[in-house]
DNA sequence: AAAAAGAGTGACCAGATAGTCATTATGGGC
DNA sequence: GCCCATAATGACTATCTGGTCACTCTTTTT
């Protein structure tokens, strides 16, 4: 199942064996037959499993010959990396940045609109590549190994970052003292989660509402103030007492 | 891969071909051989996945001849749902009996009583059964496929205990007014997050700690309440505001 | 139009894999 | 010590799988 090597760090992103001279016409119809192979594939994986398809599953499904998709990926790893490319790209960008703006701001809106803002980068990935994200959802866990490494790897930089931003969120002590890695690995655990669940059509209410529910959960948690106020609190200025 | 016909739902538990007619000597040996089986497929999964692993693999594993497997098993399936019966077993009754005792709690101490329950039900897992722990972590979130199908149960059955459960606890009127089908899941999510962290020995601190960390943040949430109160709050009787 | 470059094909190969079975070994009851 | 049910074996089959390649077809370039 693996092959080649693995010391050339640098490769293409997009269709990685022979590179298009013109910038025109065959290209085009290069990119559409990729495209077509890994559409067909992220239905079969998330049908069977990333194991469980083969290369002649994919072309079959695609309607090409066998020998097509050697041309247009080395292995079933290489396709898997392609269909992860983008969100892997969005997705770092956003928690890269959230770990920025988290470093400077110094106030609560400041953080808030840190963490809306990777709450926006997810719902963006999750509209524009559900099939991907689901399937980052479902192969992440496992053992890396094979043409699982790429996810796996993805699951491992966004758990790293998690942990690091609610290190960054804590040093505004504006939080309660809880590990930084116990709480970010809970909230990725949670968000997770509930992503799956949306994704596999879980009935779990209106998608739109789950933001505002989870940010009240993680910020104020379940345990109803006992105060006279039955309304549901979203995120204001943070509470002053007098 | 997959064989025989699913029909008969009351097949035996442990090791379910022949049925050992003495009870007393070979049937321990059989016992013997089948949990060195089950010890080098659960070693050899937790590495490769449970897909990556073949009978072969297995046998080797073990130092036995390929049919000898057959004898024991019928296939792949058949051994994995032998390793996860007593996880399965004890997990189901835990969540079972907090349904129950949530039902019926009227007062918070006995709704923190159904809670504790069920987290010493897992820990009471995590250390008897650490390997099989982190299969079902690793491969439940793949789809119900060959091996993998009564793990991908139990992930449903676990999953619709939690929002069950959850559900109650809401009707007892002492939570924040959300969908039960989130903060369930999300829990859910959170505390497998947590527990892969610690099977995968990332660094968490001390996982003694974790039950009380949790506990703190559904609850209460991460925002610290402003008030001159840098300790950590346990579980009191809830926090009154002047 | 001719030539060159790229794209597509499917038969083919070598190795792997699930599952079977005739044969041999073993251990317990007598 | 004998016998037989059970256990263990590993060679065998049929199928599948990743990957290759000589050949044909299509598009671009000259």
């Amino acid at each position: 199942m693996a092959s080649r090597d693995g010391t050339r760090a640098d490769d293409a992103q997009e269709t990685d064996k022979p590179p298009a001279r013109p910038g025109g016409r065959r290209e085009a119809h290069r990119r559409e037959r990729a495209q077509a192979l890994e559409a067909a594939a992220l239905k079969l994986f998330l049908e069977r499993g990333l194991e469980g398809v083969t290369i002649d599953d994919i072309t079959q499904a695609t309607g090409v010959a066998k020998g097509t998709f050697y041309r247009y990926f080395d292995d079933k790893a290489a396709l898997v990396d392609g269909l992860l490319e983008p969100v892997r790209r969005e997705l770092l960008a956003g928690l890269e940045t959230c770990g920025h703006a988290l470093a400077e701001a110094r106030n609560v809106e400041a953080m808030f609109d840190a963490y809306r803002a990777v709450a926006a980068v997810i719902a963006s990935a999750l509209l524009q590549y559900p099939g991907v994200v689901r399937l980052y959802l479902q192969e992440s866990r496992g053992p890396a190994v094979g043409a699982r490494t790429k996810v796996a790897e993805l699951a491992r930089l966004v758990a790293r970052h998690a942990v690091d931003i609610t290190q960054k969120a804590h040093t505004s002590g504006l939080l309660r003292p809880i590990r930084p890695a116990v709480s970010g690995l809970a909230v990725v655990g949670a968000v997770e989660r509930l992503l799956l669940a949306v994704l596999s059509e879980e009935d779990i209410g209106n998608p739109l509402e789950l933001p505002d529910a989870l940010t009240t959960l993680v910020l104020d948690g379940l345990r109803l103030p006992p105060g006279p106020r039955p309304g549901r609190r979203k995120l204001d200025g943070g509470p002053k007492r007098p």
